[in-house]
RNA sequence: GCGCCGUUGGUCCAGUGGUAGGACAUUAGCUUCCCAAGCUAAUAGCCCGGGUUCGAUUCCCGGACGGCGCACCA
């Protein structure tokens, strides 16, 4: 990789290395040559991501009141084309042989030519036009005449059943598996709002050039929440998070020259209108709680407002979630600009208004809506028509019906249109007067006991696969016991992939193996995911484990086993390579309670007998 | 998708027109009372296809994969 090296390598290929070598993730079918934007988890990798989905789900699902569903991941055309993916599936795209740019080939053509709706065109007959009309490239002049027009598929196309079937799609994000199922959704939540759904799986996108590893990858895993709130009425329990402190970067200090980060609290960013929707920035806190428990570095995070050109189609305002890699820039660097770096995005939260579910239910079945109740029914005065059809009927024929739907219409808009004798309505361009008394209008008072209301939609969507990544960037270290180099992952104890390391100090006596397998069997039985190791010495067994993050390794020696007293272990600390000594029959409560972050090493070693 | 560069055991590298060598890692045995120690041995590799050649891991062409830049990332 290019840019500063640290010590020799770039930091982001020695995580790349590590990556393979201790089986955290790998190009996929390697045996059959590799395929581009796919990775497989090892077994490292692929308990650090399930560690990740858990705390995510522990904290957006459970602890939220949220509720989690899986739907599928192949969905018919009919849902993209209402979710307004399908619309970027036939984008052509031509690039210019002189100065090399891209430039939709549909968009040219309209733009050229009478041709309205040129993306509905086959390709050869785009390319065709492209030539028949002289079309040149809008950058630089050069006639576009002979360049082939590439299709542009970012949605994976598949067949659903024998033959031609039906066209599916494999859903190029989580989100639309909830909100198709919104109409049953919300009876599950008691048609009460607001209510969250969640959903934690892999969506998939045919990216034209995957980069860098499992940053930027064709099939990745999403977890997504969708809070359905009251357009009118509902506010975040923005309590909960208000003293959260965010590092913000918005629209406008991103374009503005020399612009900075702005450090508020999620209240501040409300009450400052920084952030503009309260449940956005609500979940920015939420969000900004998580990382710190799962071990992303708060230095190396900031949430950055989407500019205005760079918003998805269904955005209204969009703020993600960035983390600093490294690879690119050096300490020093950064200290003096925090904003130069390697940012990627690993989450986006986004205000969807009430896009989808008025997409769906414009071209799905169902209403899309929830019936909110009033507290006290009203009563209304509405206006009804009700057309005496056997006088419409035989003066206008077939047109009869159009012409009540007129009057219906008209007295929606106009109800006093009727107190004249007769009402003129306009049907197919041509005036209708009829008596006002053949349309029977009458204002009834009618009792409403609520309305139908269209929620909105909160979405804080995260990347699985990159916030793996950071995880293992963030985590990353390179430092020296004893004057030898070491190598090591600072995990969090919430998301290492194994929790405690057990060693015999040697391993040619059988009573030190005996009792660290059982010490091993135990801890298993307690719930801790252990790795038991004999092979080598105790130094490379430790570093093994540094080297996977492993928080915690104990280790079976003679002198816990020397007197009357119970047997006792030594405990060891990955970060600070510090020990302490305790009772083998209390291991298994007091490393949990480390482990699940109720309790530090450190207080570990203040109540037990530090080993030097 | 375009351009530049690259691809040798699991990992990192050396090397060659006559099919390869190291380091680390791994495994087995010995040794070892706290941080990659030592000894012995073992396992394991030239990305794929085509061409040139008596012979290609090496040279040429194409592909795949990877890195970077451009474009793309709803």
């Amino acid at each position: 990789m290019a840019g500063p090296e640290v010590g020799g390598v770039s930091d982001a290929d020695a995580l790349a290395e590590l990556a393979v070598r201790r089986g955290f993730y790998f190009g996929a079918a390697g045996a059959y040559g590799g395929v581009a934007g796919f990775y497989t988890f090892g077994p490292q990798g692929a308990a650090l991501k399930r560690n990740v989905e858990e705390a995510w789900r522990e904290t957006f699902t459970t602890r939220l009141g949220n509720e989690e569903i899986a739907g599928p991941t192949v969905m018919p055309e009919a849902v993209f084309e209402a979710s307004g993916h399908l619309d970027g599936f036939d984008d052509m795209l031509v690039a210019c042989a002189e100065c090399g740019e891209s430039h939709r080939a549909d968009h040219l053509v309209e733009d050229e030519t009478d041709v309205e709706d040129a993306e509905s065109l086959p390709v050869p007959e785009v390319e065709n036009l492209v030539a028949d009309h002289g079309i040149a490239c809008p950058d630089c002049g050069a006639a576009l005449a002979g360049r082939s027009v590439e299709e542009f598929n970012l949605m994976f196309e598949t067949t659903i059943g024998p033959g031609d079937g039906e066209s599916g799609y494999l859903r190029p994000e989580t989100a639309q598996a909830i909100f198709v199922e919104f109409p049953r959704l919300k009876e599950y939540a008691r048609t009460q709002l607001p209510f969250g759904v969640t959903q934690i799986g892999p969506a998939y996108r045919n990216e034209i050039s995957p980069r860098r590893g499992i940053v930027r990858t064709r099939e990745f895993t999403q977890a997504e929440l969708e809070q359905f709130v009251d357009p009118a009425d509902d506010d975040p329990p923005l309590e909960t998070v208000a003293d959260v402190e965010l590092c913000l970067y918005p629209g406008d200090e991103q374009e503005r020259e020399g612009g900075a980060y702005l450090t508020r609290t999620v209240r501040e960013a409300v009450e400052e209108g920084v952030v503009e929707s309260a449940w956005v920035a609500y979940f920015l806190g939420v969000a900004r709680e998580w990382y710190d428990r799962i071990g992303v570095d708060g230095d190396r995070l900031r949430f950055r407002q989407h500019l205005a050109g760079e918003r998805a189609h269904y955005a209204s305002d969009c703020w993600d979630a960035e983390s600093e890699v490294g690879g690119g820039v050096d300490a020093a660097t950064l200290a003096a600009d925090p904003t130069a770096g390697r940012w990627i995005e690993i989450a986006g939260f986004s205000d969807r208004g009430a896009y989808d579910l008025s997409k769906h239910a414009e071209y799905g079945d169902e209403p899309f809506t929830i019936f909110r109740q009033y507290g006290e029914p009203r009563e209304v005065e509405r206006t009804t028509v009700d057309p005496d059809m056997s006088v419409l009927g035989p003066e206008y024929g077939s047109r009869a019906t159009d012409v009540a739907e007129a009057l219906r219409a008209l007295a929606e808009r106009d109800p006093s249109a009727f107190d004249d004798e007769s009402v003129t309505v306009t049907v197919d361009g041509e005036s209708v007067t009829v008596a006002s008394d053949v349309a029977n209008v009458s204002v009834e008072t009618v009792t409403e006991a609520g309305e139908h209301v269209r929620p909105h939609v909160v979405e804080p969507s995260f990347g699985v696969d990159r916030t793996v990544y950071t995880l293992l960037a963030h985590g990353y270290r390179e430092d020296e016991v004893d004057g030898e180099p070491r190598t090591s992952l600072a995990l969090s104890p919430a998301v290492a992939p194994t929790a405690v390391g057990v060693f015999p100090l040697v391993s040619n006596d059988e009573a030190l193996v005996d009792l660290a397998e059982s010490v091993a069997r135990s801890l298993r039985a307690a719930g801790l995911s252990v790795t038991y190791d004999e092979s080598g010495n105790i130094g490379r067994r430790y570093r093994r484990q540094d080297e996977v993050g492993t928080p915690l390794c104990v280790t079976v020696d003679h002198e816990g086993r020397e007197g009357d007293g119970p047997a006792t272990v030594t405990v060891r600390d990955r970060d600070t390579t510090a020990q302490v000594r305790l009772p083998a029959a209390e291991l298994a409560d007091r490393l949990t309670a480390v482990v699940d972050g109720d309790r530090t090493f450190a207080a570990l070693r203040e109540a037990g007998a530090a080993v030097e």
